[in-house]
DNA sequence: AACTATTTATAAGA
DNA sequence: TTCTTATAAATAGTT
């Protein structure tokens, strides 16, 4: 979509190529976003560059940006859970390269046989299903701890729905038929369901 | 680029935003393969659709060496978003499944082999990322949902603080210097934060 | 960084 | 779904 076409395979200036990254690379990103808007889906991109820059993409439903919907009160949280799980993540990544790296040199160039290669299978079956259960451990914790808060919520909600109910009691008490308290009450009660 | 220009917002309607989806995801697939072709980068891409359907790309370079190198020194840079950290995880199976194949066919392994690697790798990619793609979805839609009810819960509770307070005034204006109900609103109102 | 001539992607329609 | 086509968008080469 330029002046000329181009064909789809390296280009050896290495200043065309570096001024074509930056463009595609952000038409790209913008792409990604697009179709997470329109269509309502999930959509990660990573660009790593030649010279070993990292952009990336993630869409709506990431942490970050749950993060700005809803405020940051529990940016903490997830910030531990990111750290966790990049750790984790990037932990098995090495793990699971040295296991396969050393099970290659284990099984020395013409001796591969279809049982080292079950070996291998089993081996790195292990080791993602570690990596996922460790995962899932993680995320179960921060959905404990967001229980938690709810429950804490809840309970002060009711902590002061009942002091209101009591003022309101008091009030009544001294000034009779006060209608416009307990007119505001059923507008916010039922949301502590 | 198309009859009409589109605004970029989700598609209501339920077919138009699957035939968008099915045209852009391709289009974007093919955007990421031009990128990593043409500036010899590496590029990894996650779509899941609303409907749990994941698609990717990968490309050909060994992502998981150049993250290797990048990652310690910027682990920071890494915002390793829920997603992102899923998309580094199929990048690493794929490119982990060829870089075990390409040391197998470096050191001429029979093709029995080969091929029960390359079935060991199918059932790895589909399998395993599918499956934990939709578990994160799954997951990530739960903790959505609690930060939704805490937001909610939150707001409730600022309502009930701000008519206390307000009840509050308006039963000192009747009673004067009523100290019980001052006394009860510290007791609650810490929790709000 | 901007500018445009072109190519490419794609929205709507069949 | 798949193809067609008018039009919007992206971008290659230029300034």
């Amino acid at each position: 979509m330029g002046r000329k076409k181009l064909e789809i395979k390296r280009i050896e200036n290495k200043s065309s190529r570096q001024v074509t990254f930056s463009k595609r690379r952000n038409g790209l990103i913008e792409k990604a976003r697009q179709l997470s808007v329109l269509c309502d889906a999930s959509v990660a991109l990573l660009v790593v560059s030649a010279s070993g820059k990292l952009y990336s993409f993630s869409s709506g439903d990431n942490l970050v940006k749950i993060l700005d919907r809803y405020g940051k009160q529990h940016a903490d949280d997830f910030k531990a859970l990111d750290l966790q799980s990049e750790a984790l993540n990037y932990g098995s990544h090495h793990e699971l390269l040295e296991l396969v790296e050393s099970e290659l040199v284990k099984s020395n160039v013409n001796n591969v046989s279809v049982d080292s290669l079950g070996q291998l299978g089993e081996h790195l079956e292990t080791a993602l299903s570690v990596t996922r259960a460790k995962k899932t451990e993680v995320m179960l914790k921060l959905v404990e701890n967001l229980k938690e808060k709810d429950k804490l919520l809840k309970e002060e909600n009711q902590v002061l729905a009942s002091q209101m109910k009591k003022n309101h009691v008091e009030a009544e008490m001294e000034m009779s038929p006060a209608g416009q308290i307990s007119d505001n009450l059923p507008v916010t009660l039922p949301l502590l369901n």
